[in-house]
DNA sequence: GCCAGCATAGACCGATCGGTCTATGCTGAC
DNA sequence: GTCAGCATAGACCGATCGGTCTATGCTGGC
């Protein structure tokens, strides 16, 4: 089963919106690069450009989720740790991969002045932030290292090196120990 | 002496910037709230809308470095410690002031993809990590920090609540101490 | 075989974008 | 007094924006 124009119209917004932000990531753009008809935008989110590009920042919130969830399946003897290092590891292969063309596409929702996008942003960091706090037991600890994740992602991104998020991995033991 | 057009167009650029990003502050609207003639800004910004945001965004840097110098002259018993206590009781006072319509400057020109922009935000995360290596004389626990201070902006943000603020602050002298 | 429903392709809309241009002040140096 | 230089006001440009619309396929259920 090939996507259908749903998912591919998801694909191509969490693309673009990681690369230009919201504002910048055109329909036309989303169009082209997942070979859609611009009806179907309108289809399958009535509400137009805000609710395609919050729909795709919960889908990548979820994909962050299943890292975290696949992480403490594998090393359920230290959960947060566990949780903490798969996201910081993926978004380092992502930096060394694409170096600074692409960002979390949540910080780029969380910027955005559509409230839409950014209820989008407040519930995936809710939720990552729920998640740390079960396997830490504190939410001040869990909010705080999620907070460095957040913002390594940023630096890491302008600068086009993983070195900040390197720096987040070694540290964060220290709080979570 | 009332400010001249440069003045005005950085001061709209920052607020505009932090209230709907980059991409979302037209040029209008930065026109409308400084009262200045369109004319002017490529009079003193020659490169068009990206060189006046890039600006602007050194500006807020200034800001924020200018917070950080202050505070260790203060305080200058704990340098590392006064420099982010001060950067977050700022970012919690504008929080409550104003919830979530202002954002963090450096942060959206980060998400930008426009190079003159993000170089500027670069270039501030630059300074003020140097700022802060200096005073802990450790450059990772110093980066650490600083993300988490940035991470929190942006949570804060989409919380329109300073608590992600206030958590960085009551946890980052486990790191800094 | 028919038809409802989705996918596609693309024209079209008003609004807005950043940027350039001209015209008219105003002011300070000389 | 003159004039260079900046500030202002606003028309104007092509390009692009998000959104709506029509027309034409294609397909799966009945």
């Amino acid at each position: 089963m090939s996507p259908g124009p749903r998912e591919r119209l998801i694909a191509a917004t969490i693309e673009l919106v990681r690369e230009r932000g919201v504002h910048g990531a055109g329909l036309a753009d989303v169009l082209e690069r997942s070979g859609t008809a611009r009806g179907s935008v309108y289809q399958h989110f009535p509400g137009g450009k805000g609710q395609l590009v919050a729909e795709a920042v919960r889908m990548a919130g979820d994909h962050l989720e299943g890292l975290m969830t696949r992480a403490v399946a594998d090393d359920p003897e230290r959960p947060a740790a566990a949780m903490v290092e798969a996201l910081l590891d993926w978004w380092a292969r992502e930096i060394r991969r694409h170096g600074g063309d692409r960002g979390c596409p949540i910080a780029a929702a969380a910027v955005d002045p559509d409230p839409v996008v950014q209820a989008a942003a407040l519930h995936v960091f809710d939720r990552l932030h729920r998640r740390l706090t079960e396997a830490t037991g504190d939410a001040e600890t869990a909010g705080f290292v999620l907070s460095a994740v957040e913002g390594a992602t940023l630096r890491a991104r302008v600068t086009g090196d993983p070195r900040a998020l390197e720096e987040v991995r070694r540290q964060a033991p220290r709080l979570l120990g």
